[in-house]
DNA sequence: CTGTGTCGGTGTTCTAGAACTCCGCGCGAA
DNA sequence: TTCGCGCGGAGTTCTAGAACACCGACACAG
């Protein structure tokens, strides 16, 4: 019975399940916490754990004297029409190629490590990969792999298969999500080499951490984008008013 | 001093007011979590709970077996909710003012007049903002609006009034959809001076024309954001073996 | 017809521990 | 040098309750 992950958050993967299964419509009201607990033959405590974390994720909404509730499907899945970013430039016509600058085995350091949910010092594959856009330096990614694979699997295909289909169909892992974070910086000197301009001028940085369907943390990637060559670009639509959402 | 507010929001607010008074600095470790809850004459667990809001708050890192650290300031934005930012901020627990750095009738310069469509050199109302999180300069905005409207209706309001609210309540012009795009550059002379850094810093520049349900552009805005108060997260969905974004 | 209690159900806050896991570091072996 | 192992400190998970706070509903009084 010894559990490696938490308690609660095989609790909160079941009820996920039963959501996403579609056993629990949106709107549906859940059992009350106590017989949740005791169904888990776990303490209240714990459940409220687990119920926490499916809040977080916007799947539940708990209403103070009234119960838990399945939440509404939330907003995200229409809107991702972002995909021009870090990546398929080739969408829009452009000639994109792929050059493959270094890969090895390395020690994570720690901004890896926490990334990937992963012991300290642990050992990561690392790719370091050039992007250019008809020729010119684009963006600069550098990739760590959580997968225990020898590197020259990857060295083989790199330049010209996307690391996704690789890890799809030689090693059988799909990517399923992903969490980016973009921040404004300033170009080091090794990345403005290889980017062919001058370190210092202001870039983007964008740390990525992409998930297998169960959850687990399989690809970190660090992508430098000079803020010339770049933009993100959206489009907005605004509802009338104002809908009252609790956030 | 009966406890309406739980305890762990007390504690919690007392370690968010070290943090921000300055008494606790970014990276700091904060004393292990079993002398804070003697300290604070609280078990474990109720500590835990205020930690755990600071956490989601960004105010502090827990990293396991190391320590709580306290964080670098850094202000998350999810792209996809854009609409809620100030809302999302006091969300957070900040506390967001805006202030009207000054507003007048100017005429159009080239960049502007072609994101309005307007005719070279026509007349614009130009607004100057600065949005403070927690007393601190976050980001300037420069509006332009097609309207043609005396400025001293504007004006007034706009320190506690979103400009939005202001066109449709005041002048019955609702914002239906917005364009924006957001690039990385280094930070103007001007503009380093409002928010308070140094000129050439990293900074994010969006870009953004709103128009009304006829399809008419309303309002131009130009905003500034220096990087290290800012970061755009996101999340990706990927579907199942479909080509998507180039990881 | 309208207030105003009270009540049952449900979520929330809190206690006082006990056991476990993870981290960095240093020591010694290969 | 590099690797493996173990130690002590620090965060994490969990138990078994107890008391509190909030909501909708219903009944009774004005």
């Amino acid at each position: 019975m010894n559990a490696r992950v938490p308690r609660y958050h095989r609790i909160a993967e079941s009820l996920r399940d039963r959501i996403h299964g579609g056993r629990l419509m949106p709107g549906t009201r859940l059992d009350n916490q106590r017989a949740l607990a005791k169904s888990f033959g776990v303490t209240l405590m714990t459940l409220r754990q687990a119920l926490e974390l499916l809040e977080r994720e916007n799947l539940i909404a708990r209403r103070h004297g009234l119960g838990t509730f399945v939440a509404a499907p939330s907003i995200d899945y229409d809107i991702l029409q972002l995909r021009r970013f870090a990546g398929d430039l080739s969408a829009q016509g452009e000639h994109v190629t792929t050059r493959l600058l270094g890969g090895r085995v390395a020690r994570a350091d720690r901004r890896v490590s926490d990334a990937l949910g992963l012991p300290a010092r642990a050992r990561v594959v690392q790719l370091e990969r050039l992007r250019l856009v008809d020729g010119h330096p684009m963006s600069l990614q550098r990739s760590f792999l959580a997968v225990p694979v020898g590197e020259e699997v990857l060295k083989a295909d790199l330049g010209t298969t996307p690391l996704r289909q690789v890890l799809e169909f030689k090693l059988g892992i799909t990517i399923e999500r992903a969490r980016e974070s973009v921040s404004a910086v300033r170009l080091g000197r090794r990345e403005a080499r290889e980017l062919g301009c001058r370190p210092g001028v202001p870039a983007f940085e964008s740390e990525r951490v992409s998930y297998d369907p169960t959850g687990a943390p399989v690809v970190f990637d660090r992508v430098f984008i000079p803020g010339d060559r770049f933009r993100i670009t959206r489009e907005l639509h605004y509802e009338h008013s104002e809908r009252g959402a609790t956030s």
